[in-house]
Parts: C-alpha cells; sequence; structure tokens
RNA sequence: GCCCCGAUAGCUCAGCUGGAUAGAGCAAUUGACUUCUAAUCAAUAGGUCGCAGGUUCGAAUCCUGCUCGGGGUGCCA
C-alpha cells in the first residue's frame, strides 16, 4: 500500500460523512508542493468551507480530529486559509520499506477490481518499411501495457497491422512488370522492398507530373493577389491598413507553403527523369496509378492470381518487420491485422443498416453525427469499405472474443477527429459500456522544428534510426571505458542506444511534438535512460565492493535507519513506486514513470554522495544502507522493465 | 469557413481534474575525483507562464476575446 492511497483511505469515511461526493475531494489529497510543508498535503477543507458555509480551517481541524491519522503521520498541521500538511510516520514508512524490501513486487499491490484492456498499438503497414513515427505508438503502447499488467489487469495486445490496404496492390503491380527474378530468389523480402519503393516512385511522378501545372497557376493567381494587396491604398484608415497587413501575411505563409509543395513535386519528378530506366518505365506505364488500385480491388475481390500473391508476401513482410520488433524487444499477444476482418465488412454495413443507423449519401453508406459536420462513411460509392469499417469490425471483434472493459488506441493526435467519430458509432452500435480511449500522441520533429524527415525529404527509416543510435552508444561506451572488451561494449551500446530511444520519446508528455536529436538521446548528463541505467550500476557496484549477500538482504531485513535527511527522502521515495503506477494509468501517460524514475536516481545520487555504505560507521547502519541500495536497485530496474528498457551492471 | 491542439528560463521540456515562493535537464559561471563507478554531486545566475479581460480566499492551470504556430476537415489510412 503506498501512502497516498492510505491516506486517502483514511480520509474517504470521514469526508464522505460530511458530503455526498468526496471522489473529488480525495483527488485534492496529495503529495506536497513544498518539502517543508510535509509529505502530502490535503486541500479539500478549502471548497469543503464554501459548499457548508463554514470556514475552511474550523473544517480541517474537524477533519483533523475525525481521521485516524496517528499511526500513519507523525505531524498534521492546519496552515494558511486551511491546508492540512502531513508528514508520514518514520516508523511506518520504514514499515512500508521493509514490506517492499521482502516483496518481488516492490510493495505494490494488485488493483482490487481487475479490468481487460485491449491496447491496439504499433499497427505500421506491412510493406512499407518502417520509419520514425512508428516508434511513439509502439513505445507508449508497450509501457501502458505493461504497467497495467504489472498494476494487476488484464492487458491484451494487440498489433493491428495494415495488410491489407493499397501497398499490396503496388507491390503486386510492382511484382508482375518490374520483377528481377533472380534478386526475388535470393533475398524475397529486400526485392518487395524495391518493388515497393520503384512503384511509388513512378506513381508519385505520374501524381506530381499532374499536379504540378495546377499548383503553379495557383502560384500565379497567388502572385497576382500579391500585387493588388500591395497596390491597395488603405487611405490612412488604421483599421483597414492592419487588416491589409494581416492578409498579406497569410498570403505570404501561404505562398511559400506552396513552394515548398512545388519544390516537393519537382524532386519526385526530377527523380524519376534522372534515371533513365525509371523515365522509360515511367512512359511505359502511364496509368500505373490507376492501374496498382486495380490490383488492390482485385486481391480484396478475392482474384486468384492476387490472393496467391499476397498469401505469398505476407509472411516475408512479416518477417522482415519482426526483425525490428526483435531489436526493440517489443512482443504482442496478437497480430490481427486488417486482412482478418475483411470477410465481416459486409455485415458491419448491413447490420448497421438494419437498425437504421446509416444513411445513404451521394451513394455512399454514411452514419450521420450529432456532433459532427461530416458523416463517418463506412461504404464508399464504388462499395469499397473503409478503415473507419474495419475499425467497426474490430470493436466488435474485441467485443466478442475478450469482452474488453477498455480499448486503448495508441494512435498519432491527428487522427482524433476519426477516432471521435468511430467511438460514437460503436457506442449507437450497442457498446456502450466498454471505455474506448484515443490516447493520442504528437509528431516528432526535427531539429528544424518541422517533422523530422531525412534532407531530401523522405521519413527516417527505423532501422537506420536504431543503427545509429547503437553505432553512437557504441562510440560513447568504448570511449567511457577504453579497457572493457569489444563485446561488452556491443553489449552496452544495445542496452544504452535501445533504452536512450525509447526513453528520450517515452520522457515527453504523449501528448506533445517534441524534438528528435541522438545527442539528447544519448547524452552522459540529463533526463535520460542513461542516467537511470548509470544509477543502478552504481548499486550493483557497491553489492559488489561490499560483498553484500542481496538474499540475506531480502530475507532477514534488519531496521531501516535514516541517519541522513537524503535516506528518509529515498525511503519515502521508494515506497511511492505505487502512485507513481497509478498516476501513469490516470491518463496513460508513461512519462509520470519516466519522472519518477528520474527523481528516484537523483537522491540515490545524492545518498550516494552523502552517504558512504562500505564506510557506514556501524553495522547497523551499512545493513540499512545496503537495503536502500537494493531497494533502490530493483525499483529502477523494476520501472526500467516496465517502459521495456534494460540494465546493466556495469557500464 | 468550421473543428481540434499548442504558446512556460537562452535551448529542450515537465507541471495543467485551481493551491502556498512556477520546476528539471542542457548551455553559462564556480567548487568537489589517492574515496562504494565524476556517465556524479554541490552552488550561482537565468521567468511580466503569448497578450488583454473575467471567475475566486487563491489562476501557468478554468472561462471569454485577441495574436502567433501546428493539425484536421464525405468516399486515403
Amino acid at each position: 500500500m503506498n501512502p497516498l492511497s492510505e491516506i486517502r483511505a483514511r480520509f474517504s469515511t470521514t469526508l464522505s460523512g460530511m458530503v455526498d461526493e468526496s471522489d473529488n475531494l480525495l483527488a485534492m489529497i496529495r503529495p506536497a508542493g513544498d518539502s517543508k510543508f510535509g509529505d502530502y498535503q490535503a486541500n479539500c477543507a478549502m471548497p469543503l468551507g464554501k459548499q457548508l458555509g463554514r470556514s475552511p480551517r474550523e473544517i480541517a481541524s474537524e477533519i483533523c480530529e475525525s481521521v485516524q491519522l496517528d499511526d500513519l503521520c507523525q505531524k498534521v498541521e492546519i496552515a494558511g486559509p486551511g491546508f492540512i500538511n502531513l508528514t508520514i510516520d518514520d516508523a511506518w514508512l520504514k514499515r512500508g520499506l521493509t514490506a517492499a524490501l521482502v516483496d518481488d513486487r516492490l510493495g505494490v499491490t494488485r488493483v482490487s477490481e481487475p479490468k481487460t484492456f485491449v491496447i491496439d498499438y504499433s499497427s505500421p503497414n506491412v510493406a512499407k518499411p518502417m520509419h520514425v513515427g512508428h516508434v511513439r505508438s509502439t513505445f507508449i503502447g508497450d509501457a501502458i501495457s505493461k504497467v497495467l499488467r504489472f498494476v494487476g489487469h488484464t492487458a491484451i495486445s494487440d498489433n493491428h497491422l495494415g495488410d491489407w490496404g493499397t501497398q499490396f496492390g503496388m507491390i503486386i503491380y510492382g511484382y508482375k512488370n518490374f520483377l528481377d527474378e533472380a534478386a526475388y530468389q535470393q533475398e524475397p523480402v529486400a526485392e518487395l522492398g524495391r518493388l515497393y519503393k520503384y512503384v511509388r516512385k513512378l506513381m508519385d511522378y505520374h501524381a506530381a507530373a499532374k499536379r504540378l501545372p495546377e499548383l503553379q497557376a495557383a502560384q500565379e493567381e497567388l502572385k497576382g493577389k500579391q500585387t493588388d494587396l500591395e497596390s491597395t491604398d488603405s487611405q490612412g484608415d488604421k483599421k483597414a491598413e492592419k487588416q491589409l497587413k494581416k492578409q498579406l501575411r497569410q498570403l505570404r505563409s501561404k505562398m511559400e507553403d506552396q513552394a515548398e509543395a512545388v519544390a516537393g513535386l519537382e524532386a519526385k519528378i526530377l527523380e524519376v527523369t534522372s534515371d533513365p530506366e525509371l523515365e522509360k518505365d515511367a512512359v511505359a506505364h502511364p496509368n500505373i496509378n490507376q492501374n496498382a488500385q486495380l490490383e488492390t480491388a482485385a486481391l480484396h475481390e478475392g482474384d486468384a492470381t492476387n490472393q496467391g500473391l499476397w498469401e505469398e508476401f505476407l509472411p516475408l513482410c512479416r518477417q522482415d518487420m519482426q526483425k525490428i520488433y526483435d531489436r526493440l524487444d517489443i512482443k504482442f499477444d496478437y497480430e490481427l491485422g486488417e486482412s482478418f476482418y475483411h470477410n465481416e465488412l459486409a455485415n458491419v454495413v448491413s447490420d448497421l443498416t438494419d437498425k437504421g443507423y446509416t444513411k445513404e449519401s451521394d451513394g455512399a453508406i454514411c452514419v450521420f453525427l450529432d456532433n459532427h459536420n461530416a458523416p463517418m462513411i463506412i461504404q464508399k460509392r464504388d462499395g469499397a469499405y473503409l478503415y473507419s469499417t474495419t475499425d467497426l469490425a474490430t470493436i466488435q471483434y474485441r467485443m466478442e472474443k475478450w469482452n474488453a472493459d477498455a480499448c486503448l488506441y495508441v494512435v498519432d493526435h491527428r487522427q482524433s477527429e476519426h477516432f471521435e467519430k468511430l467511438f460514437d458509432v460503436a457506442r449507437l452500435w450497442g457498446f456502450d459500456e466498454v471505455e474506448l480511449a484515443h490516447v493520442a500522441f504528437g509528431t516528432v520533429m526535427g531539429p528544424d522544428g518541422k517533422p523530422y524527415k531525412t534532407r531530401s525529404g523522405d521519413t527516417v527509416g527505423l532501422s537506420g534510426l536504431l543503427d545509429e543510435a547503437e553505432n553512437r552508444a557504441l562510440e560513447i561506451a568504448t570511449n567511457q571505458n577504453p579497457e572493457l572488451t569489444e563485446d561488452r561494449h556491443r553489449e552496452i551500446a544495445n542496452v544504452i542506444g535501445i533504452g536512450g530511444l525509447k526513453y528520450a520519446d517515452l520522457s515527453h508528455n504523449r501528448g506533445s511534438d517534441y524534438e528528435f536529436s541522438y545527442e539528447k538521446m544519448l547524452a552522459l548528463r540529463g533526463n535520460t535512460a542513461t542516467y537511470l541505467q548509470y544509477s543502478y550500476a552504481r548499486v550493483q557496484g557497491i553489492l559488489r565492493r561490499t560483498e553484500a549477500d542481496v538474499d540475506a538482504i531480502r530475507t532477514n531485513p534488519g531496521e531501516f535507519i535514516f541517519e541522513n535527511d537524503v535516506e528518509r527522502q529515498l525511503g519515502l521515495k521508494l515506497i511511492r513506486f505505487g502512485e507513481a503506477l497509478d498516476e501513469v494509468l490516470v491518463e496513460y501517460k508513461p512519462n509520470v514513470l519516466c519522472n519518477y524514475l528520474f527523481e528516484l536516481s537523483q537522491l540515490f545520487a545524492q545518498f550516494f554522495d552523502k552517504c558512504s555504505v562500505k564506510d557506514a560507521n556501524s553495522e547497523d547502519l551499512k545493513k540499512s544502507r545496503l537495503q536502500l541500495c537494493d531497494l533502490t536497485a530493483r525499483t529502477i530496474r523494476g520501472g526500467l522493465e516496465l517502459l521495456g528498457i534494460g540494465v546493466l551492471d556495469k557500464m
């Protein structure tokens, strides 16, 4: 039991005796903002005073008298307008630490009402190389799943692969037209990748060639508008002048965007025209865009050839993708891709239609929603289904198969509108008990503050990114400890390289965009995975040097002694691990756990500096410090494990 | 046009279901290694929390308006 939930439990009866709804008042009990006020503070007396029309301080003292805190808090004070400041009793704290020390779960209790969560994350398109954008979904989803499981919930992770979409039409088209048979025999995945990129280039070329004149015309139009605006005389009217300036500014930014778009198109065109072979094929395949789409349609309609090719390609692509997951040490319980649901799509539409929720509009089958202007389209005019249809089929499956209490979608925040509609339709359809949540995340930015791209404007491939992270980590490891063997260096590089990447991502608030930087990710100082891993390794160093018997420490603990204030602070932090995990799950934010582990490591570093274990001035003190060390190491390791990050005994 | 999100130290970011003097890391300056790992610690400096109003005992946090930026917006995913 962590202190916060214990305090809340004690306050609960008193508060619920005073008002009908006490949950929000309990939420106002929190860690103290400033340690000089104690360890925790209860802020509920102020709103309560207002609600009951009495003095907050009076209420506060009434609460303090009624709540049984004798054994839990050594100091309870009322301050300011009516804050109740609580200081945890040292004896209680020490008992908690002992309980954590002897417990494999570090004293974290399981939830009393376990629920079943389905977490949908990663979900890349197979056959397209994974890129930096997949990183966030994968890491965040994995961390949330692990935390859910640790606190006692059932978490079913499901990688909703894009294995049925247009990219297969493209590969099939490539296979039928541009296959290098020998290469395919030798390295099928590489050849399929090449075909995808080749067809992509040709399609982009034709699309760009078609779009470019339109864009250029639009550009001219804007230029004309600019000239008009510039020659407009505001005739001294300040308001009009301001308006004019604003319009001009907006126009310029629009023109910049357009210039960028034109440059992008020109680059796509140049890529083809600068390569004679590509250019030849571009000329020979003028309708490649439509034809690739036809291949997709044929696949979806069960065309035997395309179906056969898809069945041949899919395992190959998945194997390739698996290599990345292996490097990242990410596993899924299920990988039910879009193809898994394709036979259900017609039923989804007919069922919704039978129940009277759909409406035909411009030939498409739609579900109109009160709070959205645009409907959710579930079947296109040409009869094809959309990903909204698949998503509905997926919800239905997850409810029928797992009877989920909650489905979490760890997906880019740009799709928030899609999910709002999806959830609305699902509830309308009858799935109104389940918690449906879009766990949205922001974009990974480059150093220019724009979405992270390579210099040529392509998204950054994930396998190259991992290589780079590990190579840089290897260099650091080699420089830092030249005496170790190369194998050791590689092992260290793997753990700090991949760990650094994960931590850099997870330590940011998931909702925000963040700027990606190898330097910061692997920095030797600061709030990084390395810092936490280093703290862990230092503990292991202490345990080695003092020849401590950790099994004995854990099975036969001695008393905890707080000689130095930092020992108490470290101890308090340690028994608050469970609080951090609870907090992570309130809004599904792994960065809360990162912050906790960072603060824990900082306290340990202070402890390390001030409190020698080896030279402790009594055996009892030494034992107490060893216990703090062991618990610190296990908490850091356990916490990092939940984030999918490894540790090293030496680094 | 409409909808959503953001703006916090020089930089990168926490904090946002209202709480006491707004935090961290980096960068800058200073100090600490014959000491359990200096991949560390200690200290200094750095802020009109985009602007203007409002709500109240109390606002970075809630509301309104504005400025700037990003994203989305019926048949892509």
